[in-house]
DNA sequence: ACCAATGGTGAAATCGATTACATGATCCTA
DNA sequence: TAGGATCATGTAATCGATTTCACCATTGGT
């Protein structure tokens, strides 16, 4: 594999003037910098990466945690990020950290180990590592949020209106005429289920139905959605609409309510929440909130870069527009 | 940021001193390691990664290019790549190349910059780029495929027989007695769909169904399952079962049969391929080959690493377990 | 015709690690 | 006790780029 000296070498110039040619055309004469290139081109050059990388103390990278990338919503944001960071002359370091917290420390390491220049994390958990960072360096840490909006974390972020979304889900069920809801939230440590209660509560109080409210916990999964509705439909007196704060778990609550004997929407109302692209492709097609997804993993690489370029001095929180799509999985509450 | 120099100053030890303790502590006395550790701790070293890379011409990352990373087959294989790349000691550098050949070039140009010392990639095309390393190292050069085994590419890979599922999803449609069978495949560039066409018509071979196959071509895509399956359910001398080459064609080859008011499984009996986690969860649940997804990832590292390693002299093709999972979308042919 | 400004180029320091080789100390053996 | 073997450590070269500074050659103004 050639290197700069080779490639001066052969165009019989300085090292330092290939390096010019390559980052600074213009203060080359055009006479040296066409014979420099011939040369790259004739030995197939390309700088060594680790040799650029250490010099300048960029890497060019940036470092995406995710707790499942198998999970469509998190998969789509990445999608977004990747575009946005490829665009940028960056890429992505993948860290699927499953949820666990040794890797997210890993990964947050990486910063430390200047093996990337930034981080955005679409959990909702901040690694001690970077809570460190952002002690000392504050809103310069180069770390963002991807997807949990947590004011507390002084970390910026790009998310949507969590509570209005899933007020207006609920304003769309009492509407109907549903007065006893069941809704399976996420795991409550994570900002966004506790930002939707609180738009579930808030809508749940305007139509008077604090006491129909019926809140199960679940954790994003199918497979959670599927368990938390079954016990919801269980007994008497039970909810004719759900509400679930995923897709997936609305996926699984389709297949419970199924399973009990209960069609949807005619005996179940049901909503869910992110629309992958799924969504309208189940039977019937899914209500849901619509989060623009891959534009979260843009603007979230757009505020990285924001402060990657020192043009950022506190913490930002960018609220992207959400909708609810209404689609065949809601209909008139049965009397 | 504290360098080796600080670290050795701080210990009164040499560079060398320092760094042998983190490499290979052995060789150094107990005393001067305890030193040397309390100094790491106390500055909080971390060796920059950039310096170490340049020296040593490792990188120790892997990218892992994949035509559209939101598709639950390719972020499920991507999962398990991470864990195995994760497990050696390896970040993955994630390329989402919507199925662009220039985004394809610029993930492959990452190896000539060593910025990455391996590639694994999950399309069926081979970039030139790649395609020039393997002319002129073999296969010595470190790159693999993910899911799509191309012998002619003189590449390893890690795939399943897909002819075999292929032909033993339409045995059991044959069995059920459908004699009339729509297939929906994949684009027929792809290696898989090829192979998999092959078991399809073996099958029908057979049962001496040749002239009752109806081929359409997709593109793996839920809209292309349904625009394909629209077509196939069109006009008179229908199918009465579809094959589809994914689980997303599948979603949307059972929406568009429930638009054409057949119901699934008495009207029309339905087969996806992957396995992919929604598949179960779909009404009816699907019958699909299952293929073991984050298995394909894992080995398809594993694959690599050997190749790093240079345990690897000739390209290796590991051919994983499949299954056919038989679920509610499928049932005897009406008569 | 001289001086200053401008433009193009090269020499060499630098980034922060790893490692081949040299060195000195200690120990064992004949 | 001399000699070699072994062990622990240090010196310095090295990886391949970028960039500061110095230098020389033009150019233009007075």
């Amino acid at each position: 594999m050639p290197t700069i000296q080779d490639v001066a070498r052969r165009a019989r110039v300085s090292t330092a003037t290939v390096s010019r040619v390559l980052s600074t055309p213009g203060v080359v004469s055009e006479a040296t910098r066409e014979r420099v290139m011939a040369a790259v081109d004739a030995l197939g050059y390309e700088p060594n990466y680790a040799a650029k990388s250490l010099r300048t103390l960029r890497t060019a990278k940036i470092v995406v945690t995710v707790p499942d990338i198998s999970n469509p919503f998190f998969s789509s944001v990445i999608r977004g990020a990747e575009e946005a960071a490829q665009a940028a002359g960056y890429s992505v370091l993948l860290g699927d950290t499953r949820h666990s917290t040794e890797r997210e420390e890993q990964y947050a390491g990486m910063l430390r180990r200047k093996e990337a220049d930034g981080l955005i994390f679409l959990g909702h958990r901040l690694p001690n590592t970077l809570a460190e960072l952002i002690g000392r360096q504050g809103a310069r840490a180069p770390v963002v949020n991807g997807c949990e909006f947590s004011p507390d974390l002084g970390v910026s972020s790009a998310h949507i209106d969590n509570a209005a979304a899933a007020a207006e889900a609920m304003d769309l069920l009492y509407g109907l005429g549903h007065r006893i809801i069941g809704v399976i939230t996420g795991p409550l440590a994570s900002p966004i289920s506790r930002d939707r209660l609180e738009g579930v509560r808030a809508s749940a109080g305007r139509h008077g139905a604090e006491t129909t409210l019926r809140i199960a916990t679940g954790d994003f999964s199918v497979e959670s959605g599927e368990r938390e509705a079954q016990g919801l439909l269980a007994g008497g007196d039970t909810p004719t609409a759900l509400f679930c704060f995923s897709d997936e778990m609305a996926m699984g609550a389709l297949a419970a309510a199924r399973r009990a004997g209960r069609r949807c929407p005619d005996d179940l109302s049901l909503v869910g929440f992110d629309d992958i692209r799924f969504a309208r492709y189940l039977d019937p097609a899914l209500t849901t909130v619509s989060q623009p997804m891959e534009e979260l993993g843009r603007t979230a690489v757009a505020l990285l870069l924001d402060i990657l370029a020192g043009r950022q001095t506190a913490a930002r929180s960018v609220t992207l527009p959400h909708h609810l799509a209404v689609r065949g999985s809601t209909g008139p509450a049965r009397r």
